[in-house]
RNA sequence: CGGGAUAUAGCGUAGUCCGGUUAUCGCGCCUGCUUUGGGAGCAGGAGGUCGCAAGUUCGAAUCUUGCUAUCCCGACCA
């Protein structure tokens, strides 16, 4: 028998398999950590693309397109910024190759060195901000509202399989605005569509909430977050929202005449969210089966599996099946119907629980005499029976079923995972045994979170929106503090 | 860039200490027959620069030297 694939609670990367391969890279280790994204990792993408896509539009946001290339210098304008990214940047410095005088293959010609540096984008300011200072002249030209669908690269030193990949596809909205009030509603207004499309499409229950200095992104004033909780017990940033302020618009020298004709630097945000949503999907609903994914965001929501014993009895199914899946598909369920003769049924079934396919239904020789099928539910493993008349309403009704079943699974676990610590044992005891959230308190000072840090690697995720105030004493200095804070190892 | 380990078929591996026929086994792949309601059984088959280079030797996956690459731990991180 075929071992079985029992991806355990440390080793995510096995239900990654389905999704994602590491690309094969071997001849130079410095590009290792690139990822390619299989067909069927790639629709899912494609899936929440759409969803978020059309979530920017009704908030007014169109897409617009810049430069893979940035030229150095405007790396070095927001001194910040540049600071954060510096030690993981991809650099350009030639653009021609020749063959080699040595007849050893092919080699970089040095005389095609360019004149300055272009850096591989790690995200997208200074270039966009170059370019929206020829964009505002005056206050008629705000706000600019734009998205951006890329590839951005992150030279990191380590790097993990869909949460931390040499390069990653991402969105990156970048906002200008004539006042601050403005700009703080709509880093306000997109973590908000972060959070309700992480909660109503990915089934995954996260916690909104500010950052603190120390984690805050390079350049911002501000960053806003959604922060999930995976089924290891570790953190995840699922999505950033940052109030910029003047920063960018200062260094770009992006101003705008105001009403009052008075020369002004406009207000920035920028937001983002990565393919790392799925490494989030994944860690947070998938067993030991395989992925499981919710009926939303599904690339395939419905599989459709015969068994027979000859081609006579598949024919048969087959009529029965042609019908079931046209009806499915005027409910806009999408639906295969896999009468492959190579593979067994049973290597089927296996095949699409590994995939994560929210429902199948199996039709065989038992199912037609009665007039019936048997559906099999991904997220609770369960098989039932029901008659074909009003299988395909019975069948929309089970997928809005998994999709809040999941949510549901996924928010009691992290409810169960939040902890509330007063006392720097009881913190230590939590962070290293239990996992999950620690609510506690903590004396504001970034000194403070990097001894915390140092001690136990949990970080503070977030301080959360709607926090209540209470008086307390910081676990590690004890000194008075006025709220509670998220804390978390995270990935 | 510091500390440790490893490199044998698409994947996972035995063999390396102590050199000796045609390099082991499993998964996967191909062919045939029987099968098909939870990853089928039997039979046959294909697939190898043993990381690269040099050296020692009658003989090297195995010993020596150099190189290259990878993995784990630290600093970094959507």
């Amino acid at each position: 028998m075929t071992k079985r694939i029992t991806p355990k609670e440390e080793n995510y990367s096995q239900w990654y398999n389905e999704l994602v391969t590491e690309a094969d890279l071997a001849e130079n280790s410095a590009v290792r950590g690139c990822m390619v994204i299989k067909p069927y990792g790639y629709s899912l993408w494609e899936n929440i693309q759409g969803v978020l896509d059309k979530m920017f539009k009704q908030t007014g946001h169109t897409n617009a397109y810049f430069p893979l290339f940035i030229p150095k210098s405007f790396f070095t304008k927001e001194a910040n910024h540049v600071d954060g990214f510096a030690k993981e940047c991809a650099v350009v410095t030639h653009y021609r190759l020749k063959n080699d005088p040595n007849g050893k293959g092919i080699v970089v010609d040095e005389a095609a060195k360019l004149e300055e540096e272009l850096i591989v984008r790690p995200t997208s300011e200074t270039i966009i901000w170059s370019t929206y200072k020829n964009w505002i002249q005056s206050y008629r030209d705000l706000p600019v509202l734009c998205n951006q669908w890329a590839n951005v690269v992150r030279w990191e030193m380590r790097t993990r399989l869909f949460l931390r990949t040499s390069e990653f596809l991402w969105q990156e909205g970048h906002t200008a605005h004539e006042t601050a009030e403005e700009a703080l509603e709509e880093t306000n207004k997109m973590i908000n569509v972060y959070a309700d499309f992480a909660q109503q499409y990915m089934a995954l229950p996260v916690i909104k909430g500010r950052k603190t200095e120390k984690e805050r992104f390079a350049g911002a004033v501000d960053t806003y977050c959604i922060e999930s909780l995976m089924q290891d017990g570790k953190a995840l940033q699922a999505g950033t929202s940052h109030f910029l302020g003047q920063n960018f618009a200062k260094a770009f020298d992006v101003k705008f005449l105001s009403k009052e004709n008075k020369q002004e630097y406009v207000w920035a945000t920028s937001w983002g969210v990565s393919t790392r949503l799925i490494g989030a999907l994944i860690m947070a609903h998938s067993d030991n089966n395989g992925l499981v994914i919710p009926p939303k965001i599904a690339p395939l929501q419905v599989i459709i599996i015969p068994v027979y014993k000859n081609l006579e009895t598949l024919e048969a199914i087959s009529c029965i099946v042609e019908k079931l899946k046209s009806e499915l598909e005027a409910k806009n369920i999408t639906v295969r119907y896999d009468d492959r003769d190579t593979q067994r049924s049973g290597w089927k079934f296996n095949e699409y629980e590994l995939k994560g396919i929210p429902v199948r239904i199996t039709i065989g020789p038992r199912d037609m005499e009665n007039n019936q099928a048997e559906i099999f539910r991904r997220d609770t493993l369960e098989k039932q029976t029901l008659p074909m008349e009003g299988l395909a309403e019975a069948v929309e009704k089970l997928l809005q079923d998994i999709q809040q079943n999941l949510y549901n699974r996924a928010y009691a676990f992290r409810e169960n995972n939040i902890r509330r610590a007063d006392t720097w044992e009881e913190f230590v005891d939590i962070i290293e045994n239990k996992g999950g959230f620690v609510y506690a308190h903590w004396d504001g000072t970034t000194k403070t979170e990097e001894m915390i840090k140092e001690k136990t690697k949990a970080t503070i995720r977030c301080i959360p929106f709607d926090n209540p105030q209470e008086e307390g004493r910081c676990i590690l200095t004890g000194n008075p503090s006025k709220e509670r804070v998220l804390f978390a190892k995270a990935y």
